[in-house]
Order: C-alpha cells, then structure tokens, then sequence
DNA sequence: CTGTTAGCGCCTTCAC
DNA sequence: GTGAAGGCGCTAACAG
C-alpha cells in the first residue's frame, strides 16, 4: 500500500506538506501542490482513513442499527438518512439485527469499538438494557420511531395517527371495526397504535368484541391470517378492519378476496404505511404516510448538529396524512 | 476514551499480555485472563478497531456500492450479502450512488482508502472507466448484475430469462407483443432481456412494430406511460405485454385498470423481479423469480473466500424460475 | 512556506 | 507466561 511517506519521496517535500495538502490545511506552495497534486494522480494515492481516525478521532462514519433492511420503510429510512449524510460526506455503517434484540446491544458496542462519529437506531423496543448501554455512549446518538427518555427522538405521531384513522372509519359509518396489530413489546408500533384505535372506539361508545382484535408479526402472511381469523372466529362480523400496518392490510385484503368477501362493501380497510404498492393493489388501500424518508433525514441531521456538541435532549414529531383510497 | 493501556494498568499486567488475552493469541496465565477479563466487564472496554486495523490492515468491514436502496431488489441484495458476512463478523459500508454514474467511480476510491477488506458491486453499467478503476484494484471485489470481463461476477441469466418468458406468452396464444424496456446503456436489464424478448419472436417468425417497444425507467409511474404510449400509438394492438421489472409492469397495469381494459383477457401482462407485493395486484403477476437474497449471499460467499488468497476469475449464473400467475 | 517530531491505540517480535 | 519496544500511516504542534 502507498503511504504518505513514499509519496512526499516522490513530490520531494515532508510528509506534512502531503498533509497539509491534503486537506488543505496550512500554507503550501503552488510549486509544491502541483507536484503533489501530480504524484497522487499518477499513483492513485488515497489516504488511510484508519490512520487518519486514529490521529483526529473522527471517522465520517454513521452506524444505523435496524431490524431489518427487507422493509419499504426501512430502506426509506435509510435513503433519507444517506440523503443527509452524504452532502456531508459521511457513509454508513450498517447494522441489521433482524429483529434480535440481543443484537441490538451487541451493535452498539460494536459500533463504538468502530468509532462511528455517531449512531441511528431505529428502534423496535425500548428494552431498559438498551437503554443503559445507550446512555452509558459518549457520542450522539438519534432513536428513530421509538420514545427513549432523555434521548435524541424522531417520533411518528402513532397515537394520534391511529385516532385519526379510526376517526374516519366511524366518520363514514362504521361501528363494527376490527383491529390487526403487532405485539405490544414494539411500543410505538405495537401498544400506541391500538391505544389509539381503543380510545377512539370508546370517544364513540362503540364497544370492541375480543375476537375483532387480532395480532400479526410485520408480514403479508400474518395479515391474512389475522383476518382469517376475525372473519371466522367473530360471532358480530365486523365492517372496517384497521391494520397497523400496510403488509398486514395487504394480507387482510387477500384472504378477502379468496373469499370472495368485497372490499370495501363488505369489510373496508385502513391501515399505516403508505407503501408505495399501497396504492396499487385491488383496491388501493386507504393509509396514513408516514414520510419515513423524512425521518431519516432528520434523524441524521439532528446527528450532525449534535456531533460535536453535547447531545440536546429532543423529541422532533413527525407529521402524518391521511391517504383516502377505495379500501374505504 | 479507554485504551488497552489503562487497561493493563488496572489488571496489573502489561499491554501485550492484555492483547494476547483480548485475542486469544499465546498464553495468558488463568490468574492474569481472570483480572483482565473483569476490568473490560467493569469498564465496557472495547478496543479500537481503527488501531487495529491499521496494524493488521483488516478491517472486517465490506463495502457495498449500490445503485439505490429503494428497490426491493436492492434490499434483498444488501439482506443476502448481511446474511453471509455477518456470520464471519464482517459489516457493510454502504455506500449508494443513487445511479449517478461518476460517484460509482468516486466511492471505489472512498472505500479503498477506508481500507474494506472488499467490495461488493450492484452494477447498472460497464463503463469503461469503472472497468478500469476496479481492475486496479488490490483488494476483491465481486460484481452482480453486470458481466465484467476478468471478474467475479455474479450474474442472472437475463438472455434465456427473457427467453423463456417470450416464449412462454407465445405458448399462450399470443403472437403481438409488446415490450417495455429500460434503456441500454443498462446491459443487463437493457440490452439483454430486449434482446431475449427479440430473439424469440423472431425465432417464431412474429413480427414487432414499432410502436410496442418502449423504454421506461425503474419506476411504476414510467411503466404506466409506456403502456400509454403502446396502446395510444399503436395501428395494431398487441395482446400481450413483457415489462422488464415487476414495477414498470404495475404501471402497465395501472394504466390498463384505469381504462378498463382487461387483464389478461385484452392484454396479458409477464415481466421479471417477482417482487413480494407481485402476487397481491390485481391480476397477480406472471413473472420470474431472480431470488435476488440468494445472489446477494453468493456474492458475499465469493468476496470471502477471496479475502487473503489471489480472486480467481469466475463467473457465477443464477437460476431463475418462472412464476405463472393470473395477468397471463 | 516547510520540515522535524511526537504520538494516536494496537499487535507482534524478541528477550527474559 | 510476560514485558519492552517498535512501528502501522497519519496529523498537529513547533521551530525554523
């Protein structure tokens, strides 16, 4: 490998004028940048970045933890964070847990032996072991979709996402409205979501009958089972069906459709996401953007500013809208 | 930040032996691995890869350079390669060039100099200059998608994929079809499966007008203009349409849905990628499967056995399969 | 404007 | 079994 040494040698300057050069720090002549200039082009010289780290302590490097990069809103999230970071110059070190949690401990360590100049963690869980370790880090760190006390937060409204939808379910005539979610561990995902569906049954006196409440992982599958399920198990069948997310809608959909049951006459369907396929299935699903390109970059741009600087505490809520397509 | 120095001092014993321990290399005496080993538990010591690296010149880390990460194939992709390297404790650098051609160029030097033990590329073209570049390059490199000369490469048959769906769409009765396409400079996607779809229909002896070849981009939206155009401009109707990527195939759908045109009575729509949501549009898809994990996993299986040993020049071809569906 | 020097944190001989 | 010493490639005073 070619270092700075061997090609100060060739420009006949020291090494610090190489430097120097390099980042343009400091005084050098033009005589001698131009015979740098020209050595490094012929040789295709590039500094060692981990040479470098080890002198300034900075690596323009980001860790993302997620759960998964299989998902349209995880790979949003990653092109809005790369959107921000790259105009800085920063790259991304990935970190997939595939939904271990163990894993997401374990990357934050790993990532701190890298000396990434900062972390995102799209969180699924607020696990309190996560949580320590996460306090216990020396640089900044952004938690995206989960509330983390005393951290760095870009938030989805869920709560009021999930009223909203439910709102509008009621709003064109639905009193009967079953609810496909995801285990209550995902906080945001999980118990927000169905707070709001609750409590916005309740706000109308609509009772709940237990077999409209179903639960589902993040897939497609699940979602058809879910609906399998309430349509089979409901002694009272209801109208609507609001799933969490759009993977489990688009489930929900297709069971319907095996069985011949329309949509949205016979059972309508809302749901989370806003996916760009939402609006192409049979038919379009009625959801909620999330904008979550949005909130990658915002998430790494509340990283950049902190970089540096001690960490502000801050929780930046992110907008929602409503999408009204035929599934309602 | 806490060094092996501090460390050493805390157990009682010297750097080296607190290295040995740390990576299990010559003996450590049981008393001394005991201290040790409980001053990094009380203290959270996690050594510095940069200095690692710089001494070993490994980094555990491989870059991968890609086109989008907005794509289900790209994710896929970035999932398989995950898959394999993180069972070797290696990490992905992304580093995405939102099909900029010149920063393709850019982030092979970017990742050199941040010293990645490899890099993985997701081609779009084969430029020239990038040939270059890569061929100058001293540490392995895979490349999927696009056949470059001299490489490893890890490829999907495109040719006899597009083949055989011609051909299986001749088998249903159809005579006139249509294409739409991506533009050329893509190999691959572009000139290959165009070229499969011809050669096929001329080895039937069908002829092609004009008006039912069409170039669209990667998205849904570009696939429902091109479909636009085919069926606005042409003197004689095709009865069947192959798009080139499941989402340019959703557009055409899209398009034939909103003018009432029936699916697969009027026109039969196949196309290639076997996206998740391919199965839930309405009608679902005929397309082929890439198993776009799997080429991600064998491109990282590759690039590791490469690590270390000189690259041997090899050429790895995916199977595909063929996934009959309503739209045909 | 330029060169000398001293580490950054780690691993790896080489003695002991 | 363990420690001392040197150096990986770079930057940042400091002296000229």
């Amino acid at each position: 490998m070619l270092t700075i040494k061997e090609i100060a040698e060739m420009a006949n300057v020291s090494r610090s004028t190489v430097s120097r050069a390099l980042n343009n720090s400091g005084y050098v002549s033009e005589d001698a940048m131009e015979r740098i200039k020209k050595v490094i082009a012929e040789t295709g010289y590039a500094p060692s970045e981990h040479a470098k780290s080890l002198r300034t302590k900075r690596t323009k490097v980001i860790g993302v933890i997620l759960p998964t990069i299989q998902t349209e809103t995880s790979s949003k999230i990653v092109a809005g964070i790369d959107k921000e970071l790259s105009t800085q110059g920063y790259q991304i070190l990935l970190a997939n847990t595939n939904l271990d949690k163990a894993k997401e401990i374990e990357y934050v360590d790993l990532l701190k032996a890298r000396q990434v100049d900062g972390i995102i963690l799209v969180a699924t869980n607020t696990d309190p072991l996560l949580l320590k370790k996460i306090k216990g880090l020396t640089i900044p760190i952004v938690i995206i979709g989960q509330e983390m006390e005393g951290l760095v937060n870009v938030l989805y409204d869920d709560y009021h996402a999930s009223r909203e939808l439910t709102s509008f379910l009621i709003e064109k005539g639905h009193r009967k409205i079953a609810f496909i979610g995801v285990d209550e561990e995902d906080r945001a995902v999980g118990f927000l979501r169905k707070k709001g569906y609750k409590d916005e049954m309740i706000a109308h006196k609509l009772s709940i009958e237990p077999a409209w409440i179903q639960k589902g992982i993040f897939d497609i599958d699940s979602g058809r089972q879910a609906m399998d399920q309430i349509w089979t198990t409901s002694q009272n069948k209801p109208t609507a069906a609001f799933a969490v997310t759009d993977r489990l809608a688009i489930g929900a959909l297709s069971f319907l459709k095996d069985h011949k049951i329309s949509v949205p006459e016979q059972m309508a369907i809302a749901s989370i996401g806003a996916s760009e396929i939402s609006q192409y299935v049979d038919p379009p699903l009625t959801t909620i953007d999330y904008q979550n390109e949005k909130a990658g970059k915002e998430a790494a741009h509340q990283l950049l500013t902190n970089i540096g600087t001690k960490a502000a505490i801050k929780k930046i809520i992110l907008d929602y809208r409503l999408i009204i397509r035929d599934s309602v």
